[in-house]
DNA sequence: ACCAATATGTAGCTCAAGCTACAATTGAAG
DNA sequence: CTTCAATTGTAGCTTGAGCTACATATTGGT
């Protein structure tokens, strides 16, 4: 095999980004991927609170459907973060960092959810989808949809 | 705390799903998210085969923007799913099951790409968070997609 | 034919996220 | 006020994905 330092070896068809660029790409989806599912608690917590008054331990577990201690451990991770705070046997409560990115995560789910629907995702699909979509969309990718559907309403009401 | 399972204590305004859906949903997103690596692996073997003849070690850890062993270790675990093989100091292939995988990651990722470019969201932006977001859109959302090109396809040449 | 650079492989570590099993605390109902 | 079911917490394991450091193999150039 060569030693080369990977020489593109050939002007190519639909050609491969640079290694630089490609690289830059992956560490992106890749730090998406660790804070998605901090992400994914604190928006929980958010919502159980808005909801029920209170988060509690064994609903966050069920919701996010894994074991009580995994959540219990994720939920030290939020504290050791900053975002959460909970005392032994007291509900959990986001900090203020928290409650902000809270409201980030939550505005970005809800346009990824309407711009699935928009583009003709059944519900259900949609709802599943935006799950995992939500946590790798940027900000430039949000102002987008947020344009979209701004002219897919104007578009509908005429 | 109350003992009780979890009583949604409060008709509330917009409505948290069901525990079971919702479980069912992040169950649903933690399953990509582990397949997510295999597929941007296997996607990028295929295209360093097909624009340089060959997929080595260091070219996918320089394009993924890892150390060597750790490329080494995730193509260990191709090898285990029967998507790839490579015979020690020899370049990395697919299997049948890889290929087929391949194509489908590529097909996805393509549609996925030229959605979000529809959409008006900037090149970069656009090649960037398609490599996030490629591995949660499930068939259902690229059925809609490739629907919604075909149609702002038409629109455009009128 | 050799040597040095590159590529590949191995060892051994960290950390996050999942699990099961068990212990401790709480609080509602009797 | 006791009891007991539910909740919460703790211990200790597994696996995947990342890392650094070191060892071995390959190969192009001289």
């Amino acid at each position: 095999m060569s030693r080369k330092a990977s020489p593109t070896r050939n002007p190519l068809l639909h050609a491969l980004p640079t290694e630089q660029a490609q690289a830059r790409r992956f560490g992106k989806a890749r730090t998406a991927r660790s804070t998605a599912i901090l992400e994914d608690y604190v928006e929980l917590i958010a919502d159980l609170i808005e909801s029920t008054g209170e988060a509690r331990a064994t609903d966050i577990a069920r919701r996010l459907g894994v074991s009580h201690p995994t959540a219990i451990n994720t939920i030290a991770r939020l504290k050791r973060e900053d975002l959460a705070t909970a005392r032994p046997y007291r509900g959990i409560f986001l900090t203020e960092k928290g409650e902000a990115l809270a409201r980030r995560v939550r505005a970005r789910h809800r346009l990824v959810l309407e711009v699935l629907l928009a583009l003709g995702v059944p519900r259900e699909t949609a709802e599943a989808d935006a799950e995992g979509i939500e946590h790798h969309v940027s900000e430039g990718t949000l102002k987008a949809f947020s344009e979209f559907l701004k002219e897919s309403r104007v578009k509908k009401a005429s």
